[in-house]
DNA sequence: ACGGTGACTAACC
DNA sequence: CGGTTAGCCACCG
């Protein structure tokens, strides 16, 4: 349900091909479109999200989106993703679980 | 054209 | 490690 918008567009199809269990940072999926625009990912998904696995999208630190950590967090422990808590908050361990496309 | 804003980051304490 | 501080880029009024 994206608008014809080429940024946005990229984005999403970037999004919707990382696999189960898998993540990838805002800056990776940036880059993955050739762009450095971190924080446009983000708005992308803010905006349109709700129709790709957003929560396999997290932050460089591997902390989940913002305002979304419970949700996320659910959903990525179903998929078996390696997340390790610390403390009250919990991180995806990016060593083992970053994807990068086509590969 | 211009400035503010945000589901971000890397660099420094 | 965690907290702060500039950059960054796309978008919107």
């Amino acid at each position: 349900v994206a608008p014809h918008d080429e940024f946005v567009e990229r984005v999403l199809a970037v999004v919707d091909d990382i696999p189960p269990g898998r993540v990838m940072t805002y800056g990776d999926v940036a880059a993955a479109i050739g762009s450095r625009a971190a924080r446009g990912v983000g708005r992308v998904m803010a905006r349109y999200g709700s129709a790709v696995p957003w929560w396999r999208v997290v932050r460089a630190s591997g902390e989940p989106a913002a305002g979304h950590e419970d949700r996320a967090a659910g959903l990525l422990a179903d998929e078996g993703a390696p997340v390790r808590r610390s403390g009250a908050r919990w991180r995806v361990d990016l060593r083992a679980a970053r994807w990068s496309p086509g590969r």
